[in-house]
RNA sequence: GCCCGAGUGGUGGAAUGGCAGACACGACGGACUCAAAAUCCGUUGCCCGCAAGGGCGUGUGGGUUCGACUCCCACCUCGGGCACCA
């Protein structure tokens, strides 16, 4: 017989559920249902009447439009966003959720370069199929709030934020960012220094031009970059992983120094670091983002070199207590200094091509065996040079240098303490040399037992102390006027000796370096940026922009095995884009500009986080031809408060995203922010309020006796093994993708189920922030509760709505008030795991009574139907409906419980002996503690139990239980 | 090495000082059925016991408490971040 006739007519299955999705889908987007109202502007229009509301602004991280599509793994947050965001304008909120797209990037260009079709096009495609996706989840997103930044009309706000970077510097004392015309105030009023201390309005134009250059936060740098020959582009730190490779493609990345642009990102280090005290985010994203900008207090110490008065090095330290210590120093071996003091000649001496008679052969080590320091340092620069990062990891901490052949003076002991370079002295960091103190720093220590140089403790270890370098606190020794203070007051009080003396000050360090912002990619925004005869860049004006991406023919940059070859980006290849003529009127200071001349174009493009270091701030206001975003609107939706009713700093009231943004893309947002801040185009502080990181879904993947990945839907399983093609192959659990093989289409959850059930079954496998294991078996279980709901209100043979057969009983109406205040509360905290168990207690309730009484209260239904709404918001639309709404439920208020249904009069409490339950006792609400001890004592185990024993002590508490203490 | 986070039934998970295992999957049993599917009902942490009941139990070991999955100390395992950062 065919099964399917035997299925009533009217049951909730996939087919059913695909035809009201489909139906609810259409229906809110042909009455605009989720359209948000701004308070001016071009999106004022507001069909559900919600402008008044208080504003709640929901975001997700965008996604990357890939042409494989999406997985059941992407849709997590975006179901999680959508369910709060339901839940909030049932709540009353006006709520801005919707959805864009970061479509500039590596994969549509490396997939042009293959096809010779241009990345729009296959940009574009995907984002109609990723849009066609996400709206078969139901999500309710104002639809014309989502540009990609890849559209002309949203980049070209991209490059006005880049110009408002670029036309800024930081004020430090201020405290902010200033337009960059103030700074030529400052500069005229000679608040800074200038070459040769020449009034700025004496300068030439082009050495003005560089002076003002030098201050900008956007600049042009020749620097050590990370140079990706594999890919064609230099790459920011956060882009290169640990063992010195690519994020992307893991091609090998050398430093090379490059001209390049960047973003003083670490003017604002403070503020980014101190900044994220205000803000909802959890703790080890917050320590992720403090330990990248990687703040250290302490000292820099100015130590005189021996013999010669015009040079000195200057030291960062974080332990200035042990300062009477430091028995050598350490250059970085790219220092600049390192030429200096090793040159063969300076002034009337011939000194620095000496090894001096003091010198221990020890010192000169493999690299100094032979010949003078110069050719010492030669050939420890190229052994350095030759060693790739991976080499350095895999060496480990083996301590590598040579001596230099001179001296330092420790301004302490006035004694000459010799100087070497090392590569465990990184230039990046600090001034790139430092002061060795062996006894209380492990690295130091090593390489002062390679190198045979003297160790000094200035403080005391515990007795029991038997390592090498001790880095612990103790009392000073060995230290003159620090003898016997502890390291905190050691430190403190030799800052103060260094700045009374002149030889240091207290000081701060960095790890954060400036954004490295130029790639030598095709797809991405170009620069609003020319440069004229003199090699200088030249800002466009507002009026040139956009500044458009040119056709081309080629898309690739020269990639290469070749760690010298250089950078070649493909915009430099269309020439008649490259060469302009224009006519830029320049600031008069400068005294460029003025009638039409030639100029070219800067041919690196921006990297793909400019895009969305921005994006939410266009979601309020996209259609927007004249600014970035209007003030007023701006100020509506920052105008929110938090949770808890305090001002909020954050525009965004909720963000929800991976957890691999942590460092990258949520610290260069922040940075743009903070500079629009200071600039005066937003008004909060900071972009996102409450951050949340959705965990990952994970699936089983299975690899073959090789390794390899095999396909995991071929894979069966059988007595406990687990086989593909009759082979066994090894299960292991990782993030859902391609890559591992394991992805599972949204597409096939909506045949089989219905996108309701996917929603359902997402937020029903764990709490939102943990990773948790996809198992498509256990999706039955959400499928029938829908299944139970429909069946609850609608006749499967029929159709009909049968409802109000029942009575109300007062367990049944204490579970619906229970229920709705648990709901409540969960939705609320993004505990949709919780909310929906609630929901199935109820509904098992329910069926309980439609099985007895053919129907169940309209009461329980219509409260039903509204707290399933914000997560399976099809099957309650449709519900509703039925039940004889005419409106959307959208906008229904959420269901309030009534507090005198959360009371009971009478509860049960556990009764415990020495901790353990023996036994469990009715009493009344509101009793008191006799009364409790009395029912207890008065429960016949309890009586037995107690019998003759002693009770020592007795505790109550009221509703929850009883507890005796016997002997 | 340093800094976070996690460890609970066969499985996903719930409970944040007060009845461990809500809810769901799976499994087992039953009703309906010629049969199966679907649906509905029941049982389901482990051990002893016919039962009443008892013992054990939240990674390991200790501690605080009348009472600990929850707080404290030490350790183990797994996951994530950083890593010669002076």
């Amino acid at each position: 017989m065919d099964r399917s006739d035997d299925i009533p007519p009217h049951r909730y299955d996939a087919s059913l559920a695909g035809a009201i999705e489909a139906k609810w889908q259409d229906r809110w987007e042909r009455e605009r249902t989720f359209w948000t109202p701004n308070p001016t502007g071009l999106l004022t229009e507001d069909p559900q009447g919600v402008a008044d509301r208080p504003p709640l602004f929901v975001l997700d991280m965008f996604p990357y439009p890939s042409g494989a599509g999406l997985h059941v793994g992407h849709p997590l947050g975006y179901i999680a966003t959508d369910v709060y965001a339901r839940f909030q304008r049932m709540q009353g909120r006006n709520v801005l959720h919707a959805m864009g797209y970061d479509a500039f990037g590596l994969p549509a260009e490396q997939y042009a370069v293959q096809t010779g079709q241009h990345p729009r096009v296959t940009t574009e495609a995907n984002v109609a199929n990723m849009k066609r996706q996400l709206r078969a989840l139901g999500l309710g997103h104002d639809p014309r709030r989502g540009p990609a930044t890849t559209d002309v009309a949203y980049y070209r706000w991209t490059q006005w934020i880049f110009l408002q970077i670029y036309n800024s510097w930081y004020d430090a004392e201020a405290g902010r960012a200033r337009p960059i015309g103030q700074l030529v105030e400052e500069l005229r009023a000679g608040r800074f220094a200038t070459p040769d201390d020449t009034p700025f309005d004496d300068l030439g134009p082009l050495q003005q031009r560089e002076l003002v250059d030098s201050f900008r936060l956007a600049y042009v740098d020749e620097a050590p970059v990370n140079w990706c020959p594999g890919l064609g582009t230099v790459l920011a730190n956060e882009e290169v992983t640990a063992d010195g490779r690519s994020e992307r493609g893991n091609f090998p990345v050398y430093k090379r120094p490059l001209k390049q642009w960047k973003m003083r990102i670490t003017a604002y280090a403070d503020r980014l670091l101190d900044d994220l005290d205000l803000l909802d985010w959890s703790d080890s994203i917050k320590q992720m983002q403090r330990n990248w900008i990687g703040r250290s207090t302490g000292a820099s110490v100015r130590f005189p070199v021996d013999g010669r008065d015009d040079v000195a090095i200057d030291v960062f330290t974080t332990r200035p207590d042990t300062l009477f210590g430091a028995t050598y120093m350490v250059l970085a071996p790219e220092h600049p200094l390192v030429d200096e003091l090793t040159a063969t000649e300076w002034g009337d001496d011939v000194v620095g091509d000496e090894w001096g008679s003091d010198a221990p052969a020890a010192w000169r080590g493999v690299f100094g065996a032979t010949g003078n320091p110069p050719d010492a340092v030669g050939r420890y620069r190229e052994f350095v040079a030759q060693k790739s990062e991976l080499e350095r990891q895999a060496e480990g901490r083996e301590k590598t240098g040579v001596f230099i052949g001179a001296f330092a003076i420790n301004p302490t002991t006035g004694r000459r303490i010799p100087i070497f370079i090392a590569d465990y002295v990184l230039m990046g960091y600090g001034t790139g040399a430092i002061m060795a103190v062996p006894g209380q720093d492990e690295r130091d220590w090593e390489f002062a037992e390679e190198f045979d140089l003297p160790i000094v403790r200035t403080v005391q270890p515990p007795a029991d102390f038997d390592g090498k370098a001790y880095v612990g606190d103790g009392p000073a020794i060995n230290s003159d006027f620090l003898d016997g203070l502890p390291v905190a007051e050691a430190k403190a009080e030799m800052i103060r000796w260094l700045e009374t003396t002149g030889h240091g000050r207290g000081t701060v360090t960095y790890k954060l370096r400036d954004w490295l912002f130029s790639r030598q990619r095709y797809w991405g925004e170009p620069f609003p940026i020319v440069y004229d005869e003199t090699g200088l860049p030249v800002a466009l004006p507002e009026s040139e922009l956009p500044v458009e991406l040119p056709e081309v023919v080629e898309f690739e940059p020269a990639t290469s095995d070749d760690p010298d070859a250089l950078p070649q980006p493909p915009l430099a290849r269309a020439e008649q884009w490259v060469e302009v003529e224009l006519d830029l009127a320049g600031p008069a200071w400068a005294g460029y500009g003025g009638g039409r001349r030639a100029y070219l174009r800067e041919t690196n493009t921006m990297p793909q986080w400019a895009g969305s270091c921005w994006y939410y701030l266009r979601y309020l206001d996209p259609t927007n031809e004249d600014a970035l975003v209007d003030p007023a609107v701006e100020r509506a939706w920052a105008a929110g408060a938090r949770g808890d009713g305090a001002p909020k700093v954050g525009l965004v009231d909720l963000y929800v995203g991976g957890v691999e943004h942590a460092v990258l893309h949520l610290l260069y947002a922040r940075f743009w922010h903070k500079v629009l801040y200071d600039l005066g185009h937003v008004t909060t502080i900071e972009p996102f309020q409450r951050l949340v990181n959705q965990g990952y879904i994970l699936a089983a993947a299975y690899t073959d006796e090789r390794g390899f990945y095999v396909e995991a839907t071929e894979v069966e399983e059988r007595d406990g093994e687990y086989l593909h093609d009759g082979v066994p192959v090894t299960r292991e659990f990782g993030k859902m993708g391609k890559s591992l093989k394991n992805a599972v289409a949204p597409d096939d959850i909506y045949r089989d189920y219905g996108a309701d059930t996917l929603r359902l079954y997402e937020m029903f496998m764990g709490p939102i922030d943990a990773s948790r294991p996809w198992n498509t078996a256990d999706i039955v279980g959400v499928h029938r509760f829908l299944q139970r709901l429909w069946r609850n209100v609608v006749d499967e043979e029929t159709g009909a709505v049968h409802v109000g057969e029942a009575p109300l009983d007062d367990d049944t109406r204490r579970l619906l008030h229970r229920t709705i205040a648990a709901v409540r509360d969960d939705l609320g905290a993004m505990r949709a795991n919780t909310a929906v168990a609630r929901l199935f207690e109820l509904n098992n309730r329910v069926t309980q009574l439609v099985a007895e009484h053919g129907g169940a209260p309209a009461e329980v239904l219509d409260a039903l139907v509204r707290m399933v709404a914000p997560l399976a918001p099809h099957i309650a639309e449709e519900l509703w409906e039925r039940l004889g709404h005419t409106a959307t439920i959208a906008y229904e208020p959420f269901p309030d419980p009534d507090p005198r249904w959360l009371v009971t009069d009478d509860v049960e409490i556990p009764v415990q002996i020495n901790g353990k339950v023996r036994a469990r006792v009715t009493v009344p609400v509101g009793a008191d503690d006799a009364a409790h001890e009395a029912a207890a004592r008065a429960e016949p185990r309890i009586a037995e139990l107690l019998g003759g024993a002693e009770v020592r002590k007795v505790v109550v508490v009221p509703g929850r239980l009883v507890s005796f203490v016997v002997a």
